[in-house]
DNA sequence: CCGTAAATGTCGTCG
DNA sequence: CGACGACGTTTACGG
C-alpha cells in the first residue's frame, strides 16, 4: 500500500467524464494495482478511483508527476501532482477478511428453521428453490398444504416485491405447485412496497431478527 | 487527515455485526470525524467504516490502543491496535469538489430537446411528469397524438422496465391520457430487459449520447 | 464472461 | 426527517 498526499488535479474519462480542480488530497495505491483519491471527508466513497484490474503508469510532464491509470474497458484516471507532501509505502499482506452476521442469508436460515413464525402449521419445502429466473428464497406449505413462496429482504422495498411477483408468475405455471401464494418477509417494510404487495395479494411479514435468533438459540440449548 | 498503519482487529456492531481478525491495515481518520479501515486491495470499498457524523474516542487497554467510534444511531466501530506501524497527520482543507458530465439528468435534457430522435413528428408534453408513484421522465406525443411515456436510463435493466410498467399502469387509468404507450430509452439495453419490455408492448430505444450532444451543440450554434 | 441480486450500500432530492 | 431513485454504484455468486 502506497500513501501519497499531494496537491493534485484529477481527470476521469470513462462511464462519465469528471474533473477535480487542483487541491491537496490523499492518493492510495493498493497491492492489487487499484488507485483511489480521497478528500478529507466522507469515510466510504473516494472522490475518484479506478477498480482493479488496472495498470498505473507514472510519468512526468514539465517537471510535475502525472499518473495515468487505465483498465481493460479503456476507462482512464489521470492524476497530475503539482506538489507531493507525503509519500510512503507499507507491506500489509493479504487480509484474512470480514466475518458478518445479520445479513439476508442469516435471516433466511433462521426463518427456514422456524416457518411457524409465518403461520401455524406452516412447513418448509426447501431453501433457494431453483427456477429459470433465479432461486426462490424459501418454498414452503401453509396449514392447508398450499404452496408458499417467501422472498426475504433485510429491508423490504418495491424491487423485492417485483422480484417475488416474477417468481410467483413462473411458479404458478407449474401444475405441481399451483396455486402458489407469496409472502414478502423483511425486518422492515417500506410503505410503498407494502401497498404494492397487498395490491397483488402478497402477504407481508415483518421479521424480528433478535426474536428469531433467540428462538434459534433456545432450540440450540435444547439439543 | 490522519493516516495510521497498524496491526489491528476491528469489531462493528450496528446494522449488522462484523469482525475483522488481527492483521495489518490502513486506518483513515478524516477531518469530518469519519473513520475507515482499508485492506491492501479494492479501491472503492473499505473493510469497515463509520460515516459522519460520528465521534472517535481514543482509549487504551492493557497497553494497546483501542479506538471506539460511535454515531447517533448507536452503531459502534471498535478498533484494537496491537502494533502501530505508521502514524501521520496532514492538513488538506476543504475539497473544491467534483464536476460531472454524462449522467441520466443530462440524457433527459438532451432527449427532451430532441423528441424526434424517438420518432418522426414526436413532441414533448413535459419532463418529470408527476404521478402518485413518482415522476415520469418524459411525457410526450407521437405523430398520431398518442401519449408516450419515456423512461430513461444510462443502462437499461429489468428494474427500469418494471418502473415504466408501473407508470404506464397508472397513466392508463387517466382518461385524459389513455391510451399511453411506453418507450424504454437507454444508452445500452440488457437482453433480458429488452425481452421483458417487448413482451409488455414497450418499445426500446438505444440512445447515442454523443450524437444527441452533437445535435444539441448544432442547435446551440444556431442561436 | 454475462446476468442477477445484495449492500452496514452511499448520496442527492423532494415532499 | 422519511421515502425514492441514481450511482462511474461495487461486490459476490451462478451458469
Amino acid at each position: 500500500m502506497r500513501l501519497v498526499i499531494a496537491r493534485c488535479s484529477v481527470d476521469y474519462a470513462g462511464r462519465l467524464t469528471a474533473h477535480l480542480p487542483l487541491a491537496p488530497r490523499l492518493i492510495l495505491v493498493k497491492a492489487d494495482g487499484s488507485v483511489s483519491v480521497h478528500a478529507d471527508d466522507r469515510a466510504y466513497k473516494p472522490l475518484n478511483w479506478m477498480s482493479p484490474p488496472c495498470t498505473l503508469k507514472e510519468g512526468a510532464e514539465n517537471g510535475v508527476a502525472v499518473w495515468t491509470v487505465v483498465n481493460k474497458a479503456g476507462e482512464k484516471l489521470i492524476i497530475t501532482m503539482d506538489e507531493i507532501l507525503h509519500d510512503s509505502s507499507h507491506e500489509l499482506g493479504v487480509d484474512p477478511g470480514l466475518v458478518k452476521d445479520g445479513v439476508e442469508a442469516h435471516l433466511q436460515e433462521l426463518l427456514a428453521d422456524r416457518m411457524e413464525t409465518l403461520g401455524e402449521g406452516w412447513s418448509l419445502i426447501r431453501r433457494e428453490y431453483p427456477t429459470a429466473i433465479g432461486p426462490v428464497d424459501i418454498l414452503g406449505r401453509d396449514a392447508d398444504g398450499t404452496t408458499i413462496a417467501v422472498e426475504i429482504k433485510r429491508r423490504g422495498e418495491i424491487d423485492g416485491v417485483e422480484q417475488l411477483t416474477r417468481y410467483l408468475e413462473l411458479l404458478n405455471r407449474d401444475p405441481h405447485l399451483a396455486p402458489v401464494k407469496g409472502v414478502f418477509a423483511a425486518q422492515e417494510i417500506k410503505p410503498q412496497a407494502r401497498v404494492l404487495a397487498t395490491d397483488r395479494g402478497i402477504h407481508c411479514a415483518v421479521l424480528d431478527y433478535n426474536a428469531l435468533r433467540g428462538i434459534d438459540d433456545d432450540k440450540l440449548r435444547l439439543f
